[in-house]
DNA sequence: ATTAGCACTCAGAAAGAAAGAGTGCTAAGC
DNA sequence: GCTTAGCACTCTTTCTTTCTGAGTGCTAAT
């Protein structure tokens, strides 16, 4: 069943102004809108037949209405408009945007905040693997006779570490050679291609140092068989702002009990749908705490067979338009950052006037 | 004026009730108390004392006492008892403390979040540094043509990495070279210790890489500066389960606006006294939005310059006894997993009991 | 010095009353 | 036949009022 342009038109004015409000929206604030050129009565008929057909809902009998989620899931697939950034809102974006360029790990920690910050919602970032990882450099640095760090870097320029006590007592010269085994032979495979003949064939070259070697790959392994990153999650006090938490710190503490990072790094699996921005809109999400609860989710490039992606978690009455705006805005950025790698630079914007 | 035995054992029945209640404490209460030989009228004439010391308050007058934060201050420091753990408590810690040995950062972020659980109360790591920073390893490695990782080990076994876009093509040999450069003669210098005239002497000996010099020696010195590692905090959302903050998730938030990760990192110079275990009760927290708010920190040893420390927010009704029991049982095993460095054991305990 | 007894206080719960926002329906208007 | 004005009705919210009970402080007795 179709709707009628009137109805679309009414439901999207009922989405802008709940989503603002969080107040019920009556019949007679939707007519006093200046585009609405029907009396109360009319848009009391028609909000009827929405609720009638499951897209609003009546708190109860004497309130007005609220979408339900098949209406905002309708309002986010074909009626929500573009959310122009203001200029003030691309300006902070921008500000916010000089991360000072670092450790990939604290880089997606910082985006997470200040998404969150930007969006005033709890938000998370995580990397994910597209392609097979493989090892791209071993290093063995000597740190203290009997102790090593194992220096490992990954395919999408990750860079592990790992503190190891030495089962045996091995020279400087040992571990600089166990470092060019592990350099030529097991760079540049998958997690597959290393195999335990391969192994066997660098225990044998490994000298003194070969008791190491088990240490060395699992760790290795257990990297390259890593998926996700670290998930980042920070700000889940800003969902206390949201006036459905406000009187409901159980709630929001419900959320992220449930919402924890193993949760998180599986958001994807349950999508509706495929493409760069994507929505879990309140009971979409399997479990049932998180029935009031939605996320937003926007993906970046990374490169080098990585993908970021972060989300915002928030109320199913969130302003989906303007965090996917802004999401989008950090999305398109942050992938131009990263895959020009560093310097970091946001995009060039005079923050005034340019000369001519 | 010195306490009376008498009036110290109420004031201590009272906040040990209080502590557990959230609910002021009637003369009544501690009446009952089996080893309190006094009726309640002589008891509310002691808590009348008390109340005019200032070690106690009224919410008003019809209500019981509970403790001010003077009282809190007292009992701490002359009044409180060892908790003592429990199997079960020490069963489920050692059972937490069988953290995966990885990344220093990544561990000391595993560790807050164990305590923030095992407290159930917000939570907080940072690792300080005790000693003068310097550097023990430089390594450059070559990701793609045009840009490297900077690996960068220090003392304390932090091992630092950033990804540099390189300013001019450089050459693998070339790359080498430089390492071998770095390695040879900027290690085990403090910040202060790196002069302009050993900068240029390096910049010389670099060949064909040396317009990198001046990326990694800021970046070296960045990371030489900095005193404090990063602040985990982790667990905010629990401070909800508290029942001062049930209804006051405002209350709430603004802790957590106040108590950022700066404010953490600097509450040790706040503190009123020395020793392991500290505790920044209510008020004494400057910040007034940290008014009824309370700290317990623990230092542990890390080993190699560093020091690490724990710490806990909760209302300022919180069990003292109990977190510092809890506390102390990390900051010695973790002390102990951070000296002996890998493989991390929790202390050896055949979790039931020992035969004879 | 301690305790029983009692009048008094005051927050919080429970119950009742009033206000107001919004609906659904009916009947009139274009 | 779609649209709208009018109106009775519903139900939450808010404000009062009343009631209850825990706990105190004081006085007088032990």
């Amino acid at each position: 069943m179709e709707l009628t342009d009137r109805q679309k038109q009414i439901l999207r004015a009922i989405v802008d102004i709940y989503v603002s409000t969080a107040e019920p929206v009556g019949s007679k604030a939707i007519a006093a809108l200046p585009d609405m050129k029907f009396s109360s009565a009319t848009i009391r008929n028609e909000m009827a037949d929405l609720t009638q057909m499951g897209l609003l809902e009546q708190p109860h009998t004497s309130a007005g209405r609220i979408p339900s989620p098949a209406g905002y899931r309708l309002y986010i697939d074909e009626l929500m408009q573009d959310y122009r950034l203001s200029l003030d809102e691309t300006r902070s974006l921008n500000e916010a945007l000089e991360l000072k360029s670092q450790e990939f790990d604290k880089m997606m920690s910082q985006v997470g905040k200040l998404v969150s910050k930007m969006t005033n919602l709890p938000a998370y970032t995580v990397a994910t693997r597209q392609s097979e990882a493989v090892a791209r450099h071993f290093d063995l640095i000597m740190t203290a006779p009997g102790s090593i760090i194992l220096v490992l870097m990954l395919s999408g320029d990750v860079v592990k570490n790992k503190l190891v006590k030495l089962p045996v007592q091995v020279t400087e010269p040992e571990l600089k050679l166990l470092a060019a085994v592990l350099n030529a032979s097991l760079t540049d495979l998958t997690a597959e291609e290393i195999t335990g003949e391969l192994l066997d064939k660098i225990t044998r070259s490994a000298g003194a140092a070969a008791p190491l070697v088990p240490l060395v790959v699992d760790f290795t392994l257990e990297c390259l068989r890593q998926q996700h990153g670290d998930v980042h999650l920070t700000g889940q006090m800003r969902l206390l702002g949201q006036p459905e938490y406000r009187d409901a710190a159980e709630k929001a503490q419900e959320v992220f009990e449930t919402l924890d990072e193993e949760m998180i790094s599986n958001l994807p699996a349950v999508l509706p749908k495929e493409g760069p921005v994507q929505f879990l809109v309140g009971p979409e999400n399997v479990a049932k705490e998180l029935k009031d609860t939605s996320v937003v989710m926007m993906r970046f490039d990374i490169g080098d067979g990585m993908q970021g992606t972060i989300g915002v978690v928030g109320p199913t009455r969130m302003d989906y338009a303007k965090i996917t705006a802004k999401l989008g805005y950090f999305a398109e950025n942050l992938g131009r950052m990263f895959q020009k790698s560093n310097p970091a630079m946001p995009p060039a914007l005079s923050d005034g006037e340019s000369n001519p």
